[in-house]
DNA sequence: TAAAATTAGTTGCAGCTGCAACTAAATAGT
DNA sequence: ACTATTTAGTTGCAGCTGCAACTAATTTTA
């Protein structure tokens, strides 16, 4: 289709990996565009984690695989279009819980039927074995590379 | 591992592509930092490309699937390290020749065995039919998302 | 129990991103 | 030839990102 990468890159997958997650990214973030929903993919990404549950910050962080710094600010994103409301736990007050408003309930539910009919598109064509594989393989890469950036950041050490 | 996704998603292999992406891509820059190479993981992709040839800017545009103002900041931030440098094609004004300079030749070279070296350590353990098979998913998606990115579009028009 | 270490979250910073509006050059259409 | 369209690239904008330095609260340890 497009052009591909240089070419000591064959029979790697990282490339292919990272342009199928951008392309992913683009198509969702267009269907809101013109949509008009006002949200971003990482927003809807939050919003999603907090269905039916309240959670910490520090919990989010991990589940969402971000940084705590950028995660304060998703949070504040949301806090300010009114979706989610932040409250100091009382048994711990390092600790901040996250909550769903109504209005964040209401766009998450308007909006998730969308995004899973996306979600099953991207897959026509390929088959039940097919995602078993995938699956699989992504996890083992996910696994390889956590090992490796602890390798790194020991050596740092 | 990690805790991971809403429930929803069970089947889809969307959120595991993203992860696995965004684990490559911290382990990538991680290697970088700790090692001190003065790129990211953005400008290396981009030295990558310009191995061996010139190429315009909107060629790496599409290679690189970016939109074109992202890649003209990353190939000033490049200009500015005087790891390549621009030129007004002689055959259309419009158009900028990008290439690398020795300096920039040099650190490709000195960098690219190792990042070899990341991207198959990462598929360790894997075999190559799943490997095949995890290409060809990537190139099925991507083939999808395009399609579904152009409809969306259409239906803005 | 007082000092030290850990943990949760915030903030400043620099870098990358897409989008949209823009300039300038080239090409097509009349 | 002259306008209209297309194409290449730049820039302003707002949003997300990781990192590192910071504060405040809690827990550990001596």
């Amino acid at each position: 289709m497009k052009s591909d990468f240089p070419t000591f890159v064959k029979g790697v997958l990282t490339p292919k990996i990272g342009k199928t997650a951008k392309l992913i990214n683009i198509m969702m973030q267009t269907h809101f565009n013109v949509k008009g929903i006002p949200l971003t993919k990482e927003q809807f990404v939050v919003l999603l984690c907090l269905e039916g549950e309240v959670k910490t910050q520090s919990f989010l962080t991990l589940i969402t695989e971000r940084d705590k710094g950028s995660l304060t600010r998703l949070i504040q994103s949301l806090e300010r279009k009114k979706y989610v409301i932040r409250r100091v736990s009382e048994e711990d007050n390092r600790v901040n819980e996250v909550e769903l408003t109504p209005k964040g309930s209401e766009i998450l539910e308007s909006t998730k039927p969308m995004m899973k009919n996306l979600f099953t598109l991207l897959q026509e064509g390929i088959d039940k074995n097919e995602i078993e594989v995938v699956s699989r393989v992504m996890e083992k890469m996910q696994c390889n590379a956590m090992k490796e950036i602890e390798r790194i950041e020991e050596v740092k050490n």
